[in-house]
RNA sequence: GGUGUGGUAGUUCAGCUGGUUAGAAUACCUGCCUGUCACGCAGGGGGUCGCGGGUUCGAGUCCCGUCCGCACCGCCA
């Protein structure tokens, strides 16, 4: 027998029996006449003693472990002399009478500990040894956690998990598609998805009322820490509901996780924020609440004082910096500096203070009068103490800008405590979003996606002021998922194609099996996807979702362990009818 | 496609305005050590300074190009 007890399970209580644990040797402490080993599992860790004066041959075997080592070791669980506060096993240690070694281990290239000193690279280069650690092992815990009080909420709410395929169709609009090339089908292809979309919805079609699916999905664009081109979704889809159905209950799923995973309760609802107001008080359609710091318009208030930079911009906006009036020159630069950036665009920095006796100092005080810039502060809310950083200019630029330096200075004042969390619904998306490269609309979340039915009317004559029935949840600054209510009338998808450019044509071809499945009694339905790997990350308190993914791609979409994607034999580009030509540049 | 930043020992990094034999920590190896748990002590081995070119008496250091990592912008319905 390898094994009777796992490395994280022995305490005093089972002093005295004996028992045999296997696992790798964490570190081999050597102190003489004894010698020490970490022995460790996925459960934890449980010293082994081996004592010279008992059995000296046995001490020499286990001085000649290295780091890694499989061994099984056989012995008594006695109390220890000296204890260790740090572990659960901490109380006791394995007298050890057997030792084998399963297997070796090469050096690894890192140490295989909570603080490794392995960058980034190597441990992606060796993620099987960097899964050892109990860090990211602890991640993929809380993702399995997660993922299975996910489907008990949602298999206790009627839903069942069905499987869509991933060899579909390829659609042209939305995020590029991965492509496979069919054998048996020479130059046509497979697309895989980008998410189980049109599947859910044949789904209602089909009377399967309450769908979801911890569903794979594919997007060929370029990475980011957030962003993976394969990724997990949280797919769900149900029938016979309004918006307010599927708010009440996935908030409530969104409340069962935070629960059951992080024993937190959110017993408030969660709030609810118009796109519109997103855009206008925060510059960004996920804003991070977890501080206020909103924007404030001061436009008209700058007009007409030969101040060019303001007179010129369609766009005035402030955000009061609570006690930083005590900035200096120097760090209000670092700011400048900041807005400036290529990223972030923004041409300057206006600023002003109000320091602690009330008195107005500010980089504008050539134009404006103290008195003026009085009014500024009194509509920011601003008192002694506080800084005030404005950004003017054109209207969306401006406050995606704006929007950064409100993070930033949450940031630095700190606010952004990723052990906070706050939830929060945007409701109310623009239906369509105009391209100006391409000169015509198109739609902000998906084709089917259904208008707010009091802007129906605005469909043919006004597009760009359509309200869509679609929502976004946001945690911290992040969209956690979002969804809509669908289309499931087909004269109206029929006039969405219309206005999106489809021909009638070009739609059949894209879209027909839906439309035609939509001719059979399409119950009035709508859903929404949450970003799994993001969920994981957010209650993992992580940036980036690749320590919660097992193995993850690098910033190329490379595999930098099994090296994919990798080129393919003569041969099975011959079978593919596929000829491969690189760019001559390359 | 673009911007920024990094690439020096197995690993993580330091190395200033160019100037002796390129350092530290850790890991590794050897020896000593009977209560350690980041054990300790003594000693040792270990480098194509990413790659190519240029400037210079002289380049890890400056310049150009290139490859790779990371972050971000574009992109991601």
């Amino acid at each position: 027998m390898y094994r009777t007890n796992t490395c994280g399970e022995l305490r005093i209580s089972n002093v005295g029996t004996s028992v045999t644990l296997a696992g790798w040797v964490q570190r081999v402490r050597k102190m003489g006449g004894m010698t020490f080993i970490d022995l460790r599992d996925r459960y934890g860790i449980t010293q082994i003693v081996f004592n010279n004066e008992v059995d000296a041959a046995l001490c020499d075997m286990a001085n000649s472990l290295g780091r890694e080592f499989v061994i099984t070791v056989t012995g008594e669980v006695a109390e220890r002399s000296n204890k260790n506060k740090n572990i659960p096993t901490g109380d006791i240690e394995i007298i050890a009478t057997a030792l084998s070694v399963l297997n070796k281990s090469d050096i690894p290239p890192f140490t295989i500990e909570d603080n490794t000193d392995g960058g980034d690279e190597l441990r992606m280069q060796y993620r099987y040894l960097d899964l050892r650690r109990a860090t990211v092992r602890k991640n993929l815990e809380l993702r399995h956690k997660i993922g299975f009080e996910l489907r008990r909420f949602l298999n206790e709410n009627n839903f069942l998990e069905i499987e869509t395929p991933i060899l579909i169709k390829s659609t042209p609009e939305g995020a590029r598609d991965f492509v496979v090339p069919s054998r048996m089908n020479p130059g046509e292809f497979y697309a895989l998805p980008q998410s189980p979309q049109l599947f859910k919805q044949l789904l209602m079609v089909s009377g399967f009322d309450r769908y979801f699916q911890i569903a794979k999905c594919f997007r060929d664009e370029d990475l980011r820490a957030d962003r993976q081109p394969e990724f997990t979704q949280i797919d769900c889809e149900m029938s016979f509901v309004e918006q307010e159905d599927i708010l009440q209950l996935f908030e409530a799923m969104m409340k069962h996780i935070f629960k059951y995973v992080k024993n937190i309760d959110f017993t408030e609802q969660f709030p609810r924020m118009t796109w519109a107001d997103a855009m206008k008080f925060y510059g960004s359609d996920k804003p991070d609440i977890r501080f206020d710091m909103k924007f404030v318009e001061i436009k008209d208030l700058t007009a007409g004082k030969n101040f060019s930079v303001f007179d010129d911009a369609d766009y005035v906006g402030a955000i009061c910096a609570k006690g930083c009036a005590n900035y200096t020159r120097k760090q209000i630069d670092v700011l400048t500096e900041f807005v400036k950036r290529p990223q972030v665009g923004a041409k300057g920095l206006v600023w002003l203070k109000i320091e602690d006796d009330g008195a107005i100092k500010s980089s504008v005080g050539k134009f404006f009068s103290e008195d003026e810039l009085k009014v500024w502060a009194d509509r920011c809310n601003a008192v002694a103490g506080d800084l005030i950083l404005i950004l003017a200019g054109e209207t969306m630029k401006t406050r995606k800008a704006l929007c950064e330096l409100r993070l930033e200075m949450g940031e630095r004042l700190g606010f952004r405590n990723p052990s906070v969390y706050a939830p929060l619904w945007v409701i109310d998306f623009p239906l369509f979003e105009w391209d100006d490269e391409t000169q015509r609309f198109y739609a902000m979340h998906h084709p089917f996606t259904s208008p707010n039915p009091d802007d129906i009317k605005y469909l043919e004559t006004d597009p760009g002021r359509v309200r869509a029935t679609a929502y976004d949840m946001v945690v911290n600054g992040v969209e956690l998922g979002g969804g809509s209510i669908r289309i499931h009338n087909s004269e109206l998808q029929d006039l969405m194609f219309k206005l999106l450019g489809f021909t009638k044509e070009k739609a059949q071809e894209q879209f027909g099996f839906l439309m035609n499945a939509f001719k059979y009694g399409a119950p009035p339905h709508g859903g929404l996807a949450f970003g799994f790997d993001r969920v994981v990350s957010i209650l993992a308190e992580l940036d980036s979702i690749r320590d919660v993914i097992a193995f993850p791609k690098n910033n190329s979409g490379r595999d930098v362990m099994n090296e994919a994607p990798a080129p393919i034999d003569d041969s099975q580009l011959e079978e593919l009818c596929l000829k491969v030509e690189l760019p001559l540049s390359k």
